[in-house]
Order: structure tokens, then sequence, then C-alpha cells
DNA sequence: CCACAAAAAGAATGTCGATTCTTCTTGTGG
DNA sequence: CCACAAGAAGAATCGACATTCTTTTTGTGG
């Protein structure tokens, strides 16, 4: 069966979703049409439809690539030896907010608001990491401060809930803040 | 000159406001169509035309409506005699928070990222309100803290930041959570 | 190397929706 | 009360854009 191989095919799912994070990040997920993801792809309309069902389906893939890649940095310090202080976790996730996944972050927002498909991805991604800054604050709570585990898993959550607050609100002042490129056209 | 007398003209253009915010409220900005805005107003294309230059020249109107309103209520605050301490003050807003409302704010920080008009919006509305805040802090710490009135305004910075973050991320949770109204068509 | 099915390209289609245009109505100044 | 310019209505227009269809190319299993 002549079909591309497994590992080609997320290739191709890949680059499609990244250059429609691209877009998206420049023009917003309304203003982007297919045809700004075919110019930034380099491919086509038919490849495009090969890949996605539709361009709700290339929505809800570009909000999971960039919520995901949010993820991704936050677990890392989960799962270290020496968990940092809650102040010392907030700063470095600041540190490491890209403008252009901050802005498609911030329209997915926007987004779920109407649209539940996007609302689920964002609900659930956000209670993921969530999840994970509980992770990290316990395990400060325990290695650090040397607090029963029982009693630092409960004293996180608060501190985590604001952890994670403030953290939104930091991605949303630079979502806003970073300048809008022009479009190409 | 047979006009619209300005007092006619405002109402009218509330009047088209205020449906346009129903109508993103529930749809979203860009799944909003002129004509949903027609139906939920009762008037006719032409009529709004008239008050309104374009869809932006609305979606900006939008913003400023639903910016100014949280605006609004934080201004009571800051303006009362006995300001309430920070706790007390972001419970007061969570509490104010409209999930409509909440829907087209956090709607509108998306659009913020790549609309420059309505990012201008956002951003004047987002220093509007920490100054409040910021005024209500003050306030507190010098009536009911008795700090000296210059370095309370300098402790205030930081705590009205704070109460801003939270406060946006609530308005993000409400957002969110929010049920999904379903589109009447 | 071959055959061939799937993937990529790019043109063609059809719908939807913003804006404009024409016509009718209404409020206002005299 | 009149005349008339501006306001409101609703039909018509015009373009943009998602999606589909047809043709060409390419990768894979034998």
């Amino acid at each position: 069966m002549p079909r591309l191989t497994d590992a080609r095919k997320e290739l191709r799912r890949a680059q499609i979703a990244e250059a429609a994070v691209r877009c998206f990040g420049r023009n917003g997920l309304e203003r982007t049409s297919i045809a700004d993801i075919i110019a930034e792809s380099g491919l086509s309309a038919g490849s495009i439809y090969a890949h996605y069902r539709n361009k709700a389906d290339l929505v809800q893939a570009a909000a999971r690539e960039v919520l995901a890649e949010r993820a991704r940095v936050l677990g890392e310090y989960a799962a270290s030896d020496t968990p940092p202080a809650p102040d010392e976790l907030l700063a470095r996730l600041i540190a490491a907010i890209d403008p252009a996944e901050a802005r498609v972050g911030v329209q997915t927002w926007g987004e779920a608001t109407t649209n539940p498909a996007v609302r689920d991805i964002v609900v659930d991604m956000t209670d993921r990491m969530r999840a994970m800054l509980h992770d990290c604050v316990t395990g400060w709570l325990v290695k650090v401060e040397h607090h029963e585990p029982a009693e630092a898993r409960e004293s996180a959550t608060p501190i985590a809930h604001r952890v994670m607050a403030l953290y939104q609100a930091e991605l949303l002042y630079t979502a806003v803040q970073s300048p809008t490129e022009e479009t190409a056209s």
C-alpha cells in the first residue's frame, strides 16, 4: 500500500501546523486565509486538505501546538530534583515566553469563548498546566522547605493557582504589547 | 438643517453598539455578521452604516463599551472614602464580572494582538484601570493603614499590578468557562 | 526497476457576507 | 402645517475565501 510512511506524514502535518501558527501570530485566526498558509508553508491547497479536514481543524491543531509548547517548558521544572521557589518558577516561565506564541495563545483564548472545540483544548491544557504547577510547588515545599507531603499538596493549591494567574496575565501583556508585524501582502 | 438631534443620534449609536456586544458575546467578533447585528438591533443595513463607518468601527465601539463598563465599576471604589483592602477589592471586582461581557473582553484581547486600533483601546483601558487600582490601593494604605502618602503611592504599585493580574486571570476563567450560548439560526 | 495508488498542485466553484445604491419615510426648522 | 434634507429600509453588488475537482507527480512495496 503505497502511502506516505507515518513519519513522513507527521512531518507534513507539523510543517503545515507550524506555518499556520506563524500566520495566525501575524494576522490573527480569522484574518489568516488558507492562501496565506499555502504561501507560508510552500505547499498547495490540495496538500493541506489532504492533511487537515478544514480550517477549523487547523485552528485546533495550532491551539494544541502552542499550548503544548508552553506546557512542555513547565513539565521540565516539575520533574526537576530541586524545584524552584514559586517566585523563581514564575520568573522563569515569564522569561520563556515567546511573543509570537503568546499572541496565538491569547487569540486562542478569544476563540475559546465561542468555539467549543477550542474551548475544550484550552480548558484541558490549562488544567494540565495547573496540575504541573501544583506538582512543582509541592516538590519545592517538600524538598526545599521540608513540609510534610500531605500538607504540602494542600498548601500548594492556592500557590499554584496564583502562579498560573500571574503567568497568564503576563502572557496577555506580552501578546498585546509585542509589536504587530505588518502583513507581507 | 433637519438632522437628528444629537441626543437622538447618540441613542441610535448606543442601540447599535449594545446589539453588537450581545452578538459578539454570543458568536465572537468574526463570526458575527452585519446581518446578525441587523437582526439583533431591529434596524437595517443602511441605518447601521449611517452611524458606523464599517464593521471594524463597530468592533472598536464594542471594545470601548465593554472595557469602559469594567473601568466604571472600578472607578466607584477608587473614589470611596473607606477604600477596601486589596483582597476585598479583588473579591468585589470578581463578583461584579458579567459572563457575557467577560467573553467580549477576552475576544477583544485576542483581536488586540493583530489589530492596532483595538490594541490601542485595550492598552489605554488597561492603563486606566491599573491607575485606578493604584489610587484605590493608595487610598487604603493611607486612610486605613495610616501609611505616609508618598510611601503609600510607591508600595501601592506592585500591589495594584498584582490585583490587576489576578482580576484578568479571573476574567479569562469566567469567559472560557461560561456556557456557550447556541446560535439562534 | 515497475506499477500504481496516494499525495501534491493549481484551477474552478459556490457561498457568504460586507458594503453600496436606490427608494421610501420621518423628523425638524421655518 | 410645509418642504425638504437626512435617516432608514432593503435589494443589489462585488469580492474574498474555503473547499472541491482534475490533472500531474512521486514515493513505496514487490
